[in-house]
Order: C-alpha cells, then sequence, then structure tokens
DNA sequence: AACTTTACATACTAATTGGTATGTTGTCAA
DNA sequence: TTGACAACATACCAATTAGTATGTAAAGTT
C-alpha cells in the first residue's frame, strides 16, 4: 500500500542522503553558523562523502538555502504553529508552547539559540537569496500566527479593535528576541522574566481573559 | 591645555591606528559577520597593514573582543541610554529613541541589524570568550536602562507593582527583536506594527500615561 | 543480459585563511 | 646626538577552504 520504500535494502538513496546531509548540516551550521562550517567538517559527520555532497547541491550557499525550506520551515510549523490548534485560545497556546520549548529547555540546547533567527542576524545581509528565503519563512511563521489570532478574535479572546496581523509580528518577534536575550545572556531566570512580560502584553489585548 | 594630540604631525600613533582598525572591522564585521571577514579585509580598507594589526590584536578573536568592549558597548550608551536623560518619563524616550534610530533610519542600514545582536546570534555559541563579551555588554544595556525605569517608577510613570529589572530585560529585548525582524523582513512598515504593539504593552505596565 | 544513467567515492587544485618571522623606521629619553 | 624601543611594513607559510575532475558501481531500462 506504501507507494514509498520500494526496496528495503536499497545502498543508495537521493532522497535519504539528502536528509542525512541536511540534517548533520543543520546541527553543524546551528552550533558554529553558517561561515563557520565548512563543507568537510559536514560530511565528516556522515556516511557520505564530498561526491555525494555535490550531487544534491551545486554550491555551499544552495545547501543553506536547503536548510531553510527543508528543515526549518518545517520545524517552524510543526513546533509552533501546529500545537496551537488544539487550544481554544491561541494566546493560551502560545504561552504555552514558550514555556514548554524555551523554558523547559535545557541550558545547553538554549545556548545555541534560534536556528531560523540565527541565520537572518547572520546571512541576511550577506547573501541576497538567503535572505529571500528567510524572509519566506519568517513571513510563513507571521502569516500562519495571524490565522491564530484571527479565530482567537473571532472567539472574543481578543479584543476587536485589534489588528491580528500587528500582533503577530510582534508576537514572531518575541520568539526570537526571547532566543536572543536567552543566548545571550544564558540565564534561565531570565525567560521568567520575559514571559511574565509578555503575559501583560497579551492581557493589554485581550477581552476578559486570564493567563495561568 | 589639551592633554592630547602632543605632536600635530605624528605618523605612528598607536591609538589612532586602533581605532582606524577597529572602525573599519566595525563595518566590515557589520555587514558580513565576524566569521565572515578576514584581516586582509580589513587591513585593505585601512592606511596600515597586517603587521599594525597584529600589533595591536594578538589573534583575529581578540579584535573581536576589542569591538565589542571599545566600540559596541559605549555605541549602546551613547545611543539608547544617555538620550533618556532628557525625557521627564523615560518610557516616552525609549520609544521616542526608537522612533529615531530604528523607524526613521534608512533601509539599507536597517538591512545591517543590529551589531551587538548580530555577535550575539552568530558568535555566542562559537567562542566562549566572545559569549562573554557579548553578556557584560547586553548585562550593561539592562542595567542602565534598568536605572532610567526605577526613575520612572519612582515619578509615578509606572505602576508601582511592576518589576522594572523584568521591563528592562523585555525593552532589551525588544530593541534587538525589532532590529532582527526588521533585517529578516526588511519592510518598513513593520516597524509601525511593531511600535505599535510596544506602546500596548508600555500602556499595561503604566500609570494614567499617554503616548503620542 | 546488456546498456545507460544515477548516485555516489576519490583525488586533486587554486585561492584564501589566520598567523609568523623578520625587517625597517619614526619617536623619544638621556 | 644617539641609542633603544615602539610602531609599524613586508614577505612568507602551513592549513583550510569551496569547488572540480574523474572514476566506479549500483540501480533502473530495454
Amino acid at each position: 500500500m506504501n507507494a514509498k520504500r520500494q526496496s528495503p535494502k536499497k545502498s543508495r538513496d537521493l532522497e535519504k542522503s539528502r536528509k542525512e546531509i541536511l540534517e548533520v548540516a543543520f546541527m553543524e551550521v546551528f552550533t558554529n553558523g553558517f561561515q563557520g562550517v565548512s563543507i568537510d567538517d559536514i560530511v565528516a559527520k556522515t556516511n557520505l562523502t564530498k561526491g555525494a555532497f555535490y550531487h544534491q547541491f551545486p554550491t555551499k550557499l544552495d545547501m543553506g538555502y536547503a536548510l531553510v525550506d527543508e528543515v526549518i520551515k518545517p520545524m517552524i510549523i510543526k513546533r509552533w504553529i501546529k500545537p496551537l490548534e488544539s487550544y481554544k485560545n491561541p494566546l493560551n497556546g502560545i504561552l504555552a508552547q514558550m514555556k514548554t520549548l524555551i523554558g523547559e529547555a535545557d541550558s545547553k540546547h538554549l545556548k545555541l539559540g534560534c536556528p531560523l533567527n540565527n541565520l537572518v542576524q547572520e546571512m541576511s545581509s550577506v547573501d541576497k537569496e538567503f535572505h529571500k528565503r528567510l524572509q519566506i519563512a519568517l513571513n510563513l511563521w507571521v502569516d500562519e500566527m495571524d490565522q491564530h489570532l484571527k479565530r482567537a478574535k473571532k472567539s472574543g479572546y481578543i479584543k476587536s479593535d485589534v489588528n491580528t496581523k500587528q500582533v503577530a509580528h510582534f508576537v514572531v518577534m518575541a520568539h526570537e528576541g526571547f532566543y536572543g536575550m536567552l543566548k545571550g545572556l544564558d540565564d534561565p531566570k531570565i525567560f521568567s522574566a520575559l514571559y511574565a512580560s509578555l503575559k501583560f502584553y497579551f492581557k493589554s489585548i485581550s477581552q476578559n481573559a486570564r493567563y495561568v
């Protein structure tokens, strides 16, 4: 029934190799920055070689673009958007996700920051195409966030005169800002402070709502 | 009367050369990232050579540390802290400065982001000493901001039950977040949206105050 | 089964890198 | 005036870099 996995023992699989490279590249770029990582570094942590790498990606930059499109974008949706669906009040969902994914993350992981934000700050002004891809990823995040905020507005959780798109921008900004501050300050207590302030903001746009 | 400038025509001046190198390095790192800049790049845009560079800095990383300590830290104080002194209500000062330095900045400059934030995201997890210096710079910003917020509280502009240090963290986070979003999205309208949301937040911690 | 093509592996290169070794000359104290 | 040292300049190097050229075997095609 499953169209995939035609042969269970295939020593050569283009898609699988691509995923392997991107997975390793993601972690390497995440920890060392895009410009701080070499292709030799990446392939060394893989079961493949440089030949496989350049069979997949024409240049190092193209690999970076693929990282944004094929790894980071889906990760945003999975971690920050999808979970909101199960909340009646999306504002509560946003706070809950931030607490789970940032507040309860171990410090070792937090020190690495946000994969998207890292790339934005490092590469947006360096390479035009990189900027474009990152821009699309950010807008995706904002737009999907806006959908949930519109829902919150319809349900009466957000004041009727509030511009949800405006809020969406601020919320995504806060996500990246949270990660950035925590990466820079490296103090777990900071999260509570930022979190508390974000609740203040949410309260100011909310209608008769309480946040626990 | 001026103790400096002992000889008006001095072809060799350690301090002056250091400033020249750091000034060029700042712009190069600002536009290309720390790891994206070579020492040859820097000295080429200078009237000096590699010999002068390594006479000032033992390694490239040490130059980066000097950038944080001698260029970025003073810049934070000058641009974001000092101007607040002339405002009776510091909250208004913060908003005014953001409007001036971010909202009215030309897009070419905005695309480069925030020098401090760029370095935090790129270098914090790469080099321990870099992280330490950046952490000190961030904490300086937060602490100085907190001083002004305490003043605002005393003057009755901020509710008495508000934790000013907490607000300071959020405000600095917002500065970096603003820069980050604008760098990534490259749309001048975004600033207005973020700015409006920050005003909402300020209103939520304020006491009978209006923001224009 | 034979042929073609795809998915790699291996070996190499030219350029760039951070850093060093070694000069050279301006500056200043005595 | 002169020596000494500080503030550079110049030439060099080993390592790393992104990218290429070429070979090879697995997998699909006929």
